[in-house]
RNA sequence: GGCGGGUUGGCGGAGAGGUUACGCAGCGGAUUGCAAAUCCGUGAAGACCGGUUCGAUUCCGGUACCCGCCUCCA
């Protein structure tokens, strides 16, 4: 069996992953609070974890692996959300606004990150329906002398828990020495967090042993893992940044609440994704979102793909060419793999390198191998080992032609043909210049075709007009040899900067028309394209 | 201030104490009426300063710069 190698936070070592039971290997991951589309950032763990989960099913089989991962609909911006529109006059209570929010938060969250090629958990719980469990929880944390109720708040007494900081490699004092830690009189101690608080009228509020409140946000995890995954549980993952204090505390909430128990054995963080060189976020202000790549045209797959080329534990900067590259080689992939049989297994060194602290890299770098020696069965069964080149997927990298446009295609497709027979070549040239503006790329040889352009644009060629920065869908677009015909000349464009390389920056190229060719085929192909002349 | 991560060729990005990483882009060639695609070939690196070593980009120490956490955040 493979062996399975990951860097556990927790002992700060790579170890031999070895679960409680291989029959049922657990693992939670921290979800998304469910008040606003996910950014790019919220993506790089759940591709993550989505590929770390799909390893574990490989290892030890589809049907022994759970994974938890939640949805936290208990939040102070949901709140917001949801009072703004109570404030607009909605007839509905708080509390369904809050679950209209957080249901249309989480369609979106699962539709984007399907995109992205992720599995669906096994388990989404939400926070909100396991209010009870946490209530429990608080009851044996305050009925052990680990908590304290003051006031309607309810606070983890920290200095109870002598291991408190060992995750994030801190000590309480030089946390209190730091004195960034809210301050308040109920607090015995300043370290101290909470567990419960009280919920005025404006706040969605359950019915609790110290009056009316909602949970703070640590206790869900500890509640929710608890409930599903039991006391001891293999895999805890997050984002580097839920660390501290979040995990922290997590560990100290349910290891004095179930001291028979190990919590989370083994810790994964990923590192952060930056944009420009800073963590992407709210308050920066630098953040975009997954469907905001979507919409741009940048497939699910290609979005994958850029994640997983850099170890989940390095931070990785979001850069333009990156995309560029990632389409043009899952493209290859694609055009390689499309027809072909699927090989038993994954490639054993492609396996390897991923049960290597989740190598992604270097296991893309196994498919690069794979593709080069043409062992295309193999790649595409490792691939999918990566969620990549999956079956069903949208193909993105087929151009989408209409059969309007197809025609208007074929047309002039056969009128350069039938000039290049007469090796009329001047005329040939140019008809493979309109084509290529138009977005469609001819390829001569002993069966002339033509595609609709991925070439072509990737060269930098792109009608004038529409240009745009981010533009990247292919596409064929006619509207172009009117122009062309009423002007007599063909615009290309390209973007090259000093190194010559196809970047940022437009240089416009004016090629004119040549003169030998003839006004009517000018005409001739407008009428080819739709328009009245 | 405390804790942690990063710095590799034009861009992205790994492993390994000594042999070409790899991909994208570039350049040269083959092929092509031209072009595309494809194939072949090729230049280019390891922040800085020391140390260990026969030999370090890889190990150790230090410096610089960047980033993250300590406050909601993946």
């Amino acid at each position: 069996m493979t062996t399975i190698r990951l860097t556990n936070s927790k002992t700060r070592r790579k170890e031999e992953f070895v679960p409680l039971d291989p029959a049922n290997v657990r693992m939670y991951v921290c979800g998304p609070t469910v008040y606003d589309r996910a950014h790019l950032g919220n993506a790089r763990p759940v591709v993550v974890f989505d590929t770390l989960y799909r390893l574990l099913r490989h290892v030890y089989g589809a049907d022994h692996v759970t994974y938890v991962r939640n949805f936290t609909d208990v939040d102070d911006k949901i709140n917001a959300e949801a009072q703004r529109r109570k404030a607009l006059g909605r007839p509905e209570t708080l509390e369904e606004l809050i679950r209209e929010r957080t249901e249309e938060t989480i369609a979106w969250y699962h539709a984007d990150m399907d995109a992205l090629g992720a599995l669906r958990p096994g388990h989404e719980p939400r926070a909100t329906e396991f209010i009870g469990a946490m209530i429990a929880m608080i009851e044996g944390l305050i009925g052990r002398g680990h908590a304290y109720a003051v006031d309607g708040h309810v606070l983890f007494r920290v200095r109870s828990y002598k291991d408190y900081g060992a995750l994030s490699g801190r000590s309480v004092d030089d946390m209190i020495a730091g004195a960034r830690v809210e301050v308040a009189p109920y607090k015995e101690d300043p370290m101290d967090f909470v567990l419960w608080k009280p919920s005025d009228a404006d706040l969605p509020g359950w019915d609790s042993p110290w009056g009316r409140g909602r949970p703070g946000w640590h206790i869900e995890c500890s509640a929710m893992s608890y409930e599903l995954l039991g006391d001891s549980f293999d895999i805890h993952g997050g984002g580097l940044d839920l660390q501290f204090p979040h995990h922290e505390n997590e560990i100290a909430q349910s290891c004095c609440a179930h001291p028979q128990g190990q919590f989370a054995r083994y810790w994964l963080h990923n590192e952060m994704l930056q944009v420009e060189g800073k963590k992407m976020s709210k308050s920066l202000g630098n953040f975009f979102t997954v469907r905001d790549l979507l919409n741009k045209g940048i497939p699910g797959e290609v979005i994958r793909f850029v994640l997983l080329s850099t170890h989940y534990r390095k931070p990785m900067d979001w850069r333009r060419g990156t995309v560029t590259a990632a389409r043009k080689e899952l493209r290859n992939w694609w055009f390689a793999t499309e027809e072909v049989k699927l090989a038993a297994g994954a490639d054993d060194t492609f396996v390897d390198a991923l049960a290597d602290d989740l190598n992604t890299s270097d296991a893309i770098n196994r498919l690069r191998e794979l593709y080069k020696a043409k062992e295309f069965s193999k790649l595409r069964a490792s691939a999918n080992l990566l969620g990549l080149l999956l079956p069903g997927t949208d193909p993105w990298f087929r151009p989408k032609v209409d059969d309007l446009v197809r025609g208007k295609v074929e047309s002039v497709f056969a009128l350069r043909q039938r000039v290049r027979a007469e090796k009329d070549y001047v005329t040939s040239d140019f008809l493979r210049a309109v084509l290529e503006v138009a977005g469609v790329t001819v390829a001569d040889g002993k069966n002339p075709t033509w595609i609709a352009s991925f070439a072509g644009q990737e060269r930098g060629w792109k009608k004038l007009a529409e240009l745009s920065e981010d533009e990247s869908e292919r596409f064929v677009n006619f509207d172009s040899l009117a122009s062309i015909a009423r002007s007599r000349h063909v615009w290309l464009s390209s973007e090259i900067d000093s190194n010559n390389n196809l970047t940022d920056g437009h240089v416009v190229i004016v090629d004119e028309v040549p003169e030998t060719i003839d006004v009517d085929l000018l005409y001739e192909l407008v009428r080819v394209a739709g328009y009245d002349v």
